[in-house]
RNA sequence: GGGUGCUUAGCUCAGCUGGGAGAGCAUCGCCCUUACAAGGCGAAUGUCGGGGGUUCGAGUCCCUCAGCACCCACCA
């Protein structure tokens, strides 16, 4: 092995092997064992992998490689999802820079163009997922729009259409001016911005019709919809207006006639305590409007303009420079009392960013209460379950409060709506164009038009968990794996997607999709900041994993920006916070990173240390194996436990590493996958490598060690480390198999050689026994070399010195556990000699250790100086002491005493004898010191 | 306006059903000891956001205040 892990040579060429040998694919359950299932939350098409991929799906792999290890029939589903509004985008603006444009291509070139596209450039984030080493079963690999998923959307469509449970409705929706196409509520993010409150006045109408001197004064933050009012609204019990309520107002500009109306909806406190109404543009106005049964104007072209029903001077006009001119105009007439700051929650799309406008037209909507209830019940009852749990209280006040649900779009790339029209305008809705007849029972002549319309992508999202088995063929699969073991996703898609998984799974298997959602956090860089491109703050994980110096990091993140003016800035930052670029940690190392960061579900801030520090704790168990290896590869382990002998630092590594083993399980079992990271990187550098690997020295140096005992020590060394490769391998997949691939033939059976470690079984709780007694016996080894080590670090004796040790008031079993693990003493303390002080004898000035009432001592002649071990024995006492006084004060409550359960008043008791014992010695020993001074 | 979460060592965070405040990184010493300087050994570090309550006992439970973050919502 070379000497410095190098993870770039290792982690392409196992995942090929990996891949090619097919280990992703489901096996057979091995006997006991069950099946576990996870559907990857299929990325966008479009997209390339970024931080919050990398962390879920590292989380993911992990609890999928876990899960095949222990024997379950295991099952990633991988796939990828067509992303509609976002993709269409992407090509058309390829098409832009080529000075072409969708409509001119038409409909069908254009969605040839969108596939073709998708071929070329659709599969960059698989790549980037097996740079990740993501174990999915890529045979299986899906997509949205692929024929098995278009089939099953066709289907849903259909049932739920039969059931009443989509209708064709005209409504004020939220609609896109970019796009021109409507979106659904979620995909509205509202945004408080600074806008201004026009105070306009609309004079009453005379008894002839006409204006008069009188004005009702409106506030609005949209003077521009005033073209398309068709009343002004105060509230019924507002005495300044109230008997106004009947009359009516001249709309200024277009000199309709509008009534007054009253209506609770109005705050008489807000504004000037008139509203205007504009049931077209308004979602408010529109209740109102339905109300009263005011007319509806529709002012707006599909792309945000002026349109004809409005007068001539603003036609064609965009809103914004209509805005402006009907604002100048009422001024012109007198008409505009005051301008007043305001600022206001303005709703944007969340794909293009642009203002959003409730606009009249026909759509397509999911009535969602009845699927709701049955997916609030479920996870009522417990059979889905969040995790963390308050995630359900999210879920539930979203679902008990859902509307319908807006699933056409205005764009060429989704699955087309399975309706067809007849030339008037009846609708037919069918699997294919033919069924449609068929049910229609529409004669052959009559000519059907498709519905230009195409699905809200999270439509097929839904059905992502049992179209991707093959539903509704009722397959293997489906049976197998449905329902599905754990999602794992982010808080942000709970309604978009989790939500609606649960109701079409419910609706369309009887069953729930999943028993676990775990809900992680989200990825901030080191700021606290969410990471995004256009902020140039973003990290690409696979830069981490190879890589990149900081000139290429700079051009990356200033390259493309929607601001350009941003660049200076981005390059500044970027320049003082990677100076030196980003050096590759590898795979594994941020992978474990991930795990190490995951806790609870909060958000995590992704620091580079953490992964240089994980880097090197891969350095270490590489290097770790390197000492095993040189040790044990070709020698004799002994083949069975005749041949090997086990002596208490054997005992204790493989009783602590049934602790650690233990602890694993019980860790990934609620999702603490930091605590899982821990506990392992604990047991590993803490306790393998500091502690047993320096005491199989003591053993495998010695030349007059027996060969049992050499075999043992041999044996426990590989026999450790294969365990903590097995462990850690669903966290680290590449550096454990590669080191197993040379570790485990030492294991293994002659004439029997395992393939890979992806297949081995997982370490599990019983396979080894607690040994209590070693644990004791070595605490006490450890004790000692610690007394030893703090003497030498505190009084700055070179770490190589030998020391010479007397022991003052060693006991019968001291005496013997001196004796017994001499060998780790002299090795591990770097002893030189040691002598009993026999009683009576008066020891020389020395530093001093307690082990319990055993008295360590080095002797000071030529080591330390006396000042200096009297500052140090005056620091331990002053700890001592504290902590006596507070055991002292407890003890001395009365209440305490009588109240607390006997168990916890005998430990108080305890630890104040040992207390007043250690400090009685340390006194002692000071005095001594300072009389021989 | 409604809701959720957070506040613990210089930084990032653990701390489960209430019983002696922890880790990593950073810092400070001593060491290139034959697995590892991407390392070893040792040290220092905290009115657990403020206040109140329950309790023999509160970082942990309850109330309250403050600050921060996020989600939802139709005040023109």
């Amino acid at each position: 092995m070379d000497k410095t892990y190098d993870p770039h040579t290792i982690e392409q060429y196992w995942y090929r092997t990996w891949e090619e040998r097919g280990y992703f694919a489901p096996r057979p359950a091995r006997p006991g064992a069950g099946s576990f299932c996870i559907m990857i939350p299929p990325p966008n098409v479009t997209g390339s992998l970024h931080m919050g991929h990398a962390f879920q799906d590292t989380l993911m792999d992990t609890l999928v490689r876990y899960h095949r290890m222990r024997g379950d029939a295991t099952l990633w589903q991988a796939g990828s999802d067509h992303a509609g509004i976002a993709t269409q985008m992407v090509v058309e603006r390829q098409l832009a820079g080529e000075g072409n444009d969708r409509i001119s291509l038409g409909r069908e070139r254009f969605i040839e163009r969108v596939w073709q596209w998708k071929a070329e450039s659709g599969n960059a984030i698989s790549g980037q997922l097996r740079r990740l080493g993501a174990s999915l079963d890529w045979s299986r690999e899906r997509f949205t729009m692929d024929r098995g998923l278009s089939r099953a959307v066709r289907e849903v469509f259909v049932r739920l259409h039969d059931d009443g449970l989509i209708y064709r409705g005209k409504r004020l929706v939220n609609w896109d001016p970019v796009l021109e196409t409507a979106i659904s509520d979620l995909e509205v993010v509202a945004q408080e911005e600074r806008g201004h409150l026009w105070h306009l006045r609309y004079p009453l109408a005379g008894s002839d019709g006409g204006p008069t001197a009188e004005y009702l004064v409106v506030a609005t933050t949209r003077p521009e919809t005033m073209l398309g009012d068709t009343a002004v609204a105060v509230h019924p019990e507002d005495e300044r207006y109230r008997h106004l309520i009947g009359q009516r107002v001249c709309l200024p500009l277009t000199g309709r006639l509008i009534p007054v109306i009253g209506d609770d909806y109005v705050d008489p406190e807000f504004g000037t305590g008139c509203v205007k109404i504009t049931p077209g543009h308004d979602f408010n106005d529109y209740a109102v409007g339905q109300r009263h049964s005011l007319p509806l104007i529709n002012v707006f072209t599909p792309d945000a303009r002026i349109n004809d029903q409005a007068p001539e001077a603003y036609r064609g006009l965009d809103r914004f420079a209509a805005r402006e001119r009907i604002v100048g105009d009422l001024r012109a007439q007198g008409l505009l009392e005051a301008v007043t700051d305001h600022t206001l929650m303005v709703p944007r799309g969340d794909r293009t960013g642009e203002i959003l406008e409730p606009y009249l037209t026909d759509q397509w909507f999911v009535r969602v209460k009845p699927l709701a209830e049955p997916a609030i019940a479920a996870v009522e009852r417990g059979d889905i379950r969040f995790v963390p749990g308050n995630w359900a209280r999210t879920y539930f006040e979203w679902m008990r409060n859902i509307e319908d649900w807006c699933i056409s779009r205005q764009i060429w790339w989704g699955h087309r709506i399975p309706a067809w029209y007849d030339p008037q305008g009846n609708i037919y809705v069918g699997r294919s164009e033919a069924e449609a007849r068929r049910r229609g029972g529409l004669p052959d002549e009559v000519s059907l038009e498709q519905d230009h319309d195409v699905l809200d992508t999270w439509f097929s999202s839904a059905l992502w968990p049992f179209s991707t088995l093959g539903w509704p063929e009722q397959t293997e699969e489906l049976r197998r794996f449905y329902p599905t073991s754990v999602l794992v996703t982010g808080f942000d898609i709970i309604f978009f997607w989790v939500a609606r998984m649960i109701m079409m799974g419910l609706r369309f298997t009887g069953e729930v999709p999943f028993h676990d959602i775990y809900i992680h956090g989200l990825v901030r860089d080191s700021d606290g900041q969410k990471m995004s491109k256009s902020k140039g703050n973003v990290l690409d994980p696979i830069d981490l994993i190879d890589g990149i110096d900081l000139e290429s990091l700079v051009v990356k993140r200033t390259r493309g920006l929607m601001q350009p003016q941003m660049a200076h800035s981005i390059e500044k930052a970027t320049r003082r916070h990677f100076p030196q670029g980003i050096p590759a940690f590898g795979t594994d190392a941020l992978r474990f990173t991930f795990a190490a960061l995951a806790s609870t579900g909060r958000d995590i801030r992704f620091d580079l240390n953490r992964v240089e520090g994980y880097r090197n704790f891969c350095n270490k168990i590489w290097n770790a194996a390197r000492y095993v290896l040189m040790n044990a590869e070709g020698q004799d382990l002994g083949t069975d436990t005749e041949g090997r002998c086990l002596s208490q630092a054997e005992r204790w590594v493989l009783s602590r590493l049934s602790r650690t083993i233990d602890a694993v399980h019980e860790h990934i079992a609620g999702y603490r996958f930091d605590l899982m990271a821990h506990a392992l990187y604990e047991f590993v550098w803490d306790e393998y490598c500091d502690w047993y690997l320096e005491l199989s020295k003591a053993t495998l140096h010695d030349a007059d060690a027996e060969p049992r005992s050499r075999r043992g020590t041999r044996h426990t060394l590989v026999r450790v480390l294969d365990s903590i490769l097995r462990l850690l391998h669903p966290l680290m997949p590449f550096i454990t198999e590669e080191i197993w691939q040379r570790a485990a033939p030492m294991l293994a059976d002659s004439g029997h050689r395992p393939e890979t470690i992806c297949l081995q079984a997982y370490p599990e709780p019983g396979e080894l026994v607690r040994d209590e007694a070693a644990e004791q016996e070595m605490d006490w080894v450890m004790g000692f070399i610690l007394g030893l080590r703090r003497i030498r670090g505190e009084m700055d004796i070179a770490p190589g010195r030998p020391l010479p040790v007397l022991l003052q008031d060693a006991d019968r079993r001291s005496r013997e556990r001196v004796d017994a693990h001499r060998a780790y003493l002299d090795t591990l303390g770097r002893v030189e000699s040691i002598r009993f002080i026999t009683r009576g004898e008066s020891p020389p000035q020395a530093a001093t250790a307690l082990l319990g009432r055993m008295k360590i001592l080095v002797p000071m002649a030529g080591l330390i100086d006396t000042r200096a071990e009297l500052q140090r024995l005056d620091r331990q006492m002053t700890k001592l002491r504290q902590d006596l006084e507070r055991t002292q004060r407890k003890l001395a409550n009365e209440s305490f005493v009588q109240k607390a359960p006997a168990q916890v008043v005998d430990k108080e008791r305890g630890k104040l004898d040992s207390l007043r014992q250690s400090l009685d010695e340390l006194q002692a020993q000071r005095e001594r010191i300072a009389a021989l001074d």
